[in-house]
DNA sequence: ACCTGAACACCGTTCAAGT
DNA sequence: ACCTGAACACCGTTCAAGT
């Protein structure tokens, strides 16, 4: 506390968007920004996962000192919490869907959504845990207005709209998981095999190998979608 | 490596269910053992969450020297490994079951894993980086086997047991996050309040406030269920 | 076989100080 | 206003040593 300024730099997440960077140095490494320092987290994570985040390493790469960081940033957690929300910017539907195609719409939304998070294996799983940010809130408010239109009861808009959220958190982490270590996978159906007087179902189904992740989580946000909004 | 003794002890998780634990000692603290070590730590992790497993106060709790917990154990990872799987046991359900009621078979199941899961909030999050432990795998064989037997075709049972497994672990990571934290959710609806002229849905579902988490989960899975498993 | 304290190599963060 | 190095209070883990 009063570490720092004092003004409204600081003070939590800054959810700002695309304020232009101020002019830069000619020569050498640009002025430190809370813009380069999310984009180099960003990349920091994409390289090394969420345990290779380091403040120091962080800083390093800006080639800064190791303690500047702690001017723009509160702490580590507001640095996962800014590079957690630039990672999910939804850039709406393409032009081919029509404005009355409410299933497209949520299907092109979630799969989207997913496609971010596996992009970014890190960011699935941190983002239960952390604040929502202005990205995720505006995919939630999109989420709620296609449902409403699409005929859904205000009172059981809610649970829809969590509904959803859930199987799209739920598939995307286990996906990023199991997609970090295809070795590990492997190791483990061995084990599986090898225990297989215990577990004969899951050994048979080939529950670890022969999974299509996207054929199965559309297969599912269908069958959701067809409980959650009633036929007209 | 070879740091500790060499024989099967300590090496990768030690999976062995209730081996009757050596006589304790009449006085003090009873001797360490893998039981002990994996009550304590699920004890610690239920009162400090995640971050509040720390070695050397696992081994204090122990009544240990900090560092005798080496011996029986590789490192911290595997004691949540341990600790996770412990808590994931399932026992059955209950005797007003039938056997030809596949449905109400899986509720129970999903429902009293969910249970479990929120009974130690700490244990969702973790279980998809974790390797699959013998009581998860149980469960997953058990879903197997109860789907295989309601219809569900070969190649169909991947995808469906998945899809299961994404609905729970994502319902349960995000409802045991919120649910630490009830001040935070009004902290986070105060915000949202403020900016409802950019997200009114949301704003108006109440979406942190009101939810039905119980409800909501049980209507999804139906839904899930209705789509996975078809009608004969 | 089982337990231990000292020591190492980190990390996040504070602080007083620089420009 | 912005950046910095030294220093503090931790942690997980190794190691050589005890019984």
């Amino acid at each position: 506390m009063a570490a720092k300024g004092g003004g409204a730099q600081g003070k939590g997440p800054q959810w700002q968007a695309g304020s232009v960077p101020s002019l830069q140095q000619a020569d050498s490494e640009p002025a430190l920004s809370i813009e380069r320092i999310v984009a180099t987290a960003v990349e920091l994570l994409d390289a090394e996962g969420v345990d290779g985040l380091k403040m120091r390493r962080l800083a390093d790469r800006l080639g800064a000192g190791a303690m500047s960081l702690y001017w723009h940033v509160d702490n580590k957690e507001e640095v996962f919490d800014l590079a957690l929300d630039s990672v999910l910017e939804y850039r709406g539907p393409p032009q081919g869907i029509e404005a009355a195609d409410w299933r497209g719409a949520i299907f092109h939304m979630l799969e989207d959504w997913r496609a971010s998070m596996l992009g970014h294996p890190w960011s699935a799983s941190l983002l239960p845990r952390r604040a929502l940010g202005p990205n995720i809130l505006s995919r939630l408010e999109l989420l709620g207005r296609i449902l409403s239109g699409a005929g859904v009861a205000e009172a059981d808009l809610n649970g829809a709209i969590w509904s959803l959220w859930n199987y799209v958190i739920g598939a995307t982490i286990t996906r990023a998981n199991f997609d970090l270590s295809d070795d590990d996978m492997a190791a483990a159906q061995q084990r599986l095999a090898h225990l297989s007087e215990k577990y004969p179902t899951i050994e048979r189904a080939r529950l670890l190998l022969d999974n299509d992740w996207d054929g199965a989580f559309r297969k599912g946000l269908d069958f959701l979608l067809d409980g959650l909004v009633p036929r007209q």
